[in-house]
RNA sequence: CGGGAUGUAGCGUAGCCCGGUAUCGCGCCACAUUUGGGAUGUGGAGGCCGCAGGUUCGAAUCCUGCCAUCCCGACCA
């Protein structure tokens, strides 16, 4: 005899409607919710500890599925020769406008009390802060490969990166982020390919089993390709205000770094090659994309699996021994959940009243609240309220862990399911270039589409629309069709959208 | 980096046009009463008005530069 019932956030403090003003609603729950604030420094944010946790959390299960396909962690220096990236010309095309460059290494007073840079202290050769690491690990692996014998090299590095970035947003796109890259090295490139795609399906996994986030999975254009890679493949994700965001990429490099670098191995035939590679990442960006795919006007909506609390429990007592009464219980409770590796948080702070703390968690994304008064003490009930779907209701406390472990479950997949029929609604196939712009402005999502092939026309779409392909769907279905702009033959269908 | 807007206490704001050292709400601190959805009362603290120059007897207010945020471009995980 459950009684289940809406219950409506009166007001959610701070936080502007995600309607009226979606890139405000985003800052607002990023500060609100504790995870990031701005720093000094233009384009960068301090990530508070909710948030680190968030990231915490995302880099102990990603880490666990690197090593589950074999790789290893390594870390390289943050700052490289500036002479390195003159060698792989694309890549340096692609990275140069936005570097940041280390050319002295002391400071002295100037005698009126400022502290100025020491122009005596000039570097022979300036440093790149990485905005990647390609080029450092290049040059790396040349001393580390000589036969097949040595190969493949599976690297994963956690690291932070830089880039200037022109415009910046929190967790989206900051001039440092979090991340980590993955440098492979393979004796042929259909090994390097087989470890692109692995990589790939370990994002997708990630993404959609963690995060609660369908993505699709695909290939970019030659336009889109990363700089120095062959083949870049990417996943795709649709954010509530129909933008895609690019969740995380691996790319097929080629023997372009190898060449770049020198780096050359004796094949099992005695014979000279170049060195195959892979490079692919994930970044902080994921915590804006957890953000961004699944929140609401009052607050954070986290996916139970990544949340750094799955179950707050708030005690509403007017006396000492009211609590003492509901610690007692709350400690069993505690324990049986934690046996299940559920993370809790008991908070008995007697300086906020129970509705302010319901608030706080709900702007927290904290996925489930237990609320125990005397009253469900009495009648041996709690009650039990999730936040993905707002509603509230009265539970016996016989069983509580049990069908705590499996709400949290259910709470995870209503979540992916969500973002999921979100998604569908908001994926359309389209075959007029008039349908096409009204589909972009009326309701923004993926739009599928027919596409001559030519970076010419991509241009111009983009140029007319601000709308890329976002990608070639994998698996992608192969039919006879005419290009959307120029009407010219075309076999498959491509993924486009206005993208973050 | 180009165009537009904004910047006043931790947050949101009034004052700016028409110069005379700052308004209100929330929050914060103390005490009391409270505690099933963001408590109430009383008392109190908190500001070199984004930063740096300039004009002026005097600048939150006028002028210049810079920085940051938001929106629109170019760039991008």
């Amino acid at each position: 005899m459950y009684s289940q019932y809406l219950f409506t956030i009166s007001m959610s403090k701070g936080v502007i409607s995600k309607d009226e003003d979606y890139s405000q609603w985003f800052n607002d729950l990023v500060i609100k919710s504790d995870m990031a604030e701005y720093s000094p420094v233009r384009g960068c944010m301090i990530i508070k500890p909710y948030g680190y946790s968030i990231w915490e959390k995302i880099q102990a299960v990603l880490d666990g599925m690197f090593k589950e396909t074999g790789h290893s962690n390594a870390y390289f220096p943050l700052l490289i020769p500036k002479s390195f990236f003159s060698k792989e010309a694309s890549h340096v095309d692609g990275f140069a406008k936005e570097c940041a460059v280390v050319t002295h290494y002391r400071l002295k007073n100037d005698g009126e009390g400022n502290i100025i840079v020491d122009e005596e202290a000039k570097l022979e050769e300036e440093l790149i802060i990485r905005p990647t690491s390609e080029t450092i690990i290049w040059n790396t692996y040349k001393g580390w490969i000589q036969s097949y014998r040595d190969l493949p090299i599976l690297v994963n590095q956690w690291a932070n990166v830089m880039r200037w970035e022109m415009r910046t947003r929190l967790f989206l796109r900051t001039s440092e982020f979090l991340w980590q890259e993955g440098h492979t090295a393979h004796a042929t490139a259909e090994e390097a390919i087989a470890e692109t795609e692995q990589m790939l399906n370990v994002y997708a996994d990630f993404a959609e089993n963690w995060m609660a986030l369908p993505v699709v999975k695909g290939r970019k254009t030659a336009n889109e390709r990363f700089a120095g890679a062959l083949d870049t493949y990417c996943i795709e994700a649709l954010m509530q205000d129909g933008k895609a965001l690019q969740a995380g990429t691996s790319h097929f490099l080629g023997q372009n770094f190898a060449k770049a670098f020198d780096v050359k191995f004796t094949t099992r035939d005695n014979k000279q090659d170049f060195v195959w590679a892979t490079s692919w990442g994930v970044s902080t960006r994921l915590i804006g994309a957890l953000i961004m795919a699944h929140s609401d006007d009052a607050g954070l909506v986290l996916p139970p699996k990544l949340a750094p609390i799955q179950v707050v429990i708030v005690p509403i007592y007017k006396h000492d021994e009211e609590l003492d009464n509901i610690a007692n219980y709350v400690a069993g409770l505690t324990k049986e959940l934690k046996a299940k590796g559920i993370s809790v948080k008991f908070d008995k702070r007697d300086t906020h009243r129970p509705g302010a703390k319901f608030a706080e968690y709900e702007l927290k994304g904290v996925p489930l609240r237990v609320a125990i008064g005397s009253r469900d003490m009495q009648n041996g009930t709690v009650e039990l309220a999730r936040r993905d779907t707002k509603t509230k209701e009265t539970v016996n406390q016989e069983g509580l862990a049990q069908q705590i472990e499996s709400l949290l479950e259910e709470i995870q997949n209503n979540i992916y399911k969500k973002a999921f029929d979100f998604r569908a609604e908001n994926m359309v196939e389209v075959d007029t270039w008039d349908e096409f712009k009204r589909m972009l402005d009326e309701q923004p999502g993926f739009i599928s589409a027919h596409w001559d092939g030519t970076s010419e026309t991509e241009q111009k779409i983009k140029e007319e629309t601000k709308a890329t392909i976002r990608c070639i769907p994998l698996n992608n279905k192969q039919e006879e069709g005419k290009c959307i702009l120029t009407g010219k033959p075309s076999t498959q269908r491509v993924l486009f959208a206005r993208a973050y």
